[in-house]
DNA sequence: TTAAGTGCAAATTATTTGCAGTAAG
DNA sequence: CTTACTGCAAATAATTTGCACTTAA
């Protein structure tokens, strides 16, 4: 697929967001949309990754941007240890697997898990989101 | 319930866990455990609980003990958000509510929410456990 | 007696922020 | 134009650690 044509799909994807296609974010968002496919990034990561293409982006940015983007719910943020954050750019409800060895985050095949029989939320509160994470070890 | 009590009920939880029963160490196990029911803590709520009942511990211990206590598994920490880390009484597998506005954290009554067809862990992994963490929002 | 635990204060790590400069609409 | 974005460096916040001292077994 030609860079311009993931650059479009970035673009897409921010307005989805109503989020300005400033240079960074769209170089950003190609590398978490581009190729159509879902991932998981940390900052560091995703970081690392626009810097590897040649494009230049603070690291502050890209925390900031990971932010508005979660914020603009186009991107879910993922709490799996209290170390780091993870980013989703699968924003449905669906579990992970998190291997506490290496520290991987992986989606878990939707339609596999389901969690029934959710509570009522407490009077005065709704629920935003289920979060299910799956811990393995190395066994 | 005598101070005496509660302090006893700590020191044997304390050996389940196959811990040396210190005077600060048995100090937390007493506010954890001592009456016998549940709680969620973070590392400053219990220092702020230990002082409160005069009994000097310092921050740095009671987050070293707080590890401690769940590396024996007799407690189990919870990640609902980067920056904090809870630890709970209830060491079994059940769902949390996690108020985003407040940050307070509680349990779903179990039986109330099921993970129904948990998926095999990839291979030459095993399941650790399995977080349930019903996120609120005030509606 | 002696290995393990404790308490400081300093170090670490992930993340946020203030502010001066830059760019998008 | 003018408001939002960016980048750096400094600030923050939770947690960990090094090390000299204490204590449980």
């Amino acid at each position: 697929m030609a860079t311009t044509e993931e650059q479009a799909i970035g673009t897409r994807w921010l307005a989805r967001g109503g989020i300005r296609p400033t240079r960074q974010r769209v170089a950003l968002a190609k590398l978490l949309v581009g190729d159509g496919r879902h991932r998981h990034v940390t900052a560091e990561s995703l970081f690392d990754a626009v810097r590897a293409r040649g494009e230049k982006v603070s690291l502050a940015t890209v925390y900031n941007t990971l932010r508005a983007f979660s914020e603009a719910g186009i991107l879910r943020e993922i709490t799996v240890n209290g170390s780091k954050s993870y980013f989703d750019t699968d924003t449905t409800n669906h579990a992970h697997f998190y291997c506490e060895d290496t520290g991987e985050l992986s989606d878990v095949q939707s339609g596999e898990v389901a969690v029934t029989n959710l509570p009522e939320p407490p009077k005065g509160t709704e629920i935003a989101k289920v979060d299910v994470v799956i811990r393995l070890r190395k066994s």
